[in-house]
DNA sequence: GTCTTATTGAGAATAACTCTCTTTTAATTA
DNA sequence: TAATTAAAAGAGAGTTATTCTCAATAAGAC
């Protein structure tokens, strides 16, 4: 299901129905597997704001009774980013993280880059931002991300040896 | 040396001198090496928008006829990033990239998630948002990027696999 | 049900990056 | 200017997230 916001940007709902992410994936001649369906699922049922690892993934997975492998997860996180569907965030130094894509949740990252700790904000303007600038370009837009790389009050306080 | 902008943004200009980053360094105990002096040149005189990865700053220096290891290198653009003098790109798949924190070249990028080209553009309210943010939360802010991920009007229009 | 081919799973391979340890050297002090 | 000491460099091994390969499986079309 598309809805149009008040800005005429065209977007996706954040609920997928099997039906609807079928129909996309049939659209580019790939098919809609049991493993896919339950990894879209696990990202929609998520509290708003977690997001996972492709190894956090796995072993939620796991719990849950689903033995998908970790080639297929990282197969399909990768192609679930590149469709639209998944953000990729880089929070950490190591490893990629994952969530909904999800306009009406849209939110970015202020990172401090001594202790990771990291704080979700919300800005309205963003969006419009990244929406101007890829039409402008003629790019069909997927996510945009505002990521602030800063340092915490804690570590500004830190004398320790900081690097 | 330090300027203060119409938005009473305190930040440092583009060009430090060996003085000047040697006494940045000297406050947290670190040393200026001509390692240090060599890499923040490099990058000072890089083309306004180009980024280099590690690898290619590697190769960069040996042709200039700097023998630096590479884990000088790995080390030293880490530390630059976390001092706020470089940036830490995320452009392509697999690997970092880095480029020369200006704020008054202040720019983000857009990417196409299929054929990784990228095009720069600048937009004032970012620094902005990005400025208000990380005050509001206490945090000395060092950087901030928005990062859009769309796909480009030559990949829409391929009928190629995509992914 | 059959056929085609995308997808999965398992494990090997890759490569970006970090770590360890010895040597070197920047910066301080005498 | 020489002695001191601790940070930094260099070399190469080690780590690990991610990708690749390939045989087996199964989704979707007819």
């Amino acid at each position: 299901m598309m809805v149009i916001n008040h800005n005429n940007w065209v977007m996706r709902m954040s609920f997928y129905t099997a039906d609807s992410l079928k129909a996309e994936l049939h659209e580019r001649g790939w098919r809609l597997t049991p493993q896919r369906q339950i990894i879209l699922d696990i990202f929609q049922n998520l509290d708003a704001g977690k997001h996972l690892s492709a190894e956090d993934l796995y072993d939620l997975l796991q719990t849950e009774g689903h033995d998908i492998s970790l080639s297929t997860i990282y197969r399909t996180v990768k192609l679930m980013a590149r469709m639209g569907i998944l953000r990729e965030l880089e929070l950490a130094e190591d490893h990629k993280h994952y969530e909904i894509n999800q306009p009406y949740h849209h939110h970015h990252h202020l990172i401090c880059v001594r202790c990771n700790q990291t704080i979700e904000f919300k800005n309205e303007s963003v969006l419009k931002i990244g929406d101007k600038t890829s039409k402008k370009e003629g790019y069909h837009l997927l996510d945009c991300q505002l990521t602030i790389h800063a340092v915490c009050p804690s570590c500004q306080r830190s004398i320790l040896p900081v690097y």
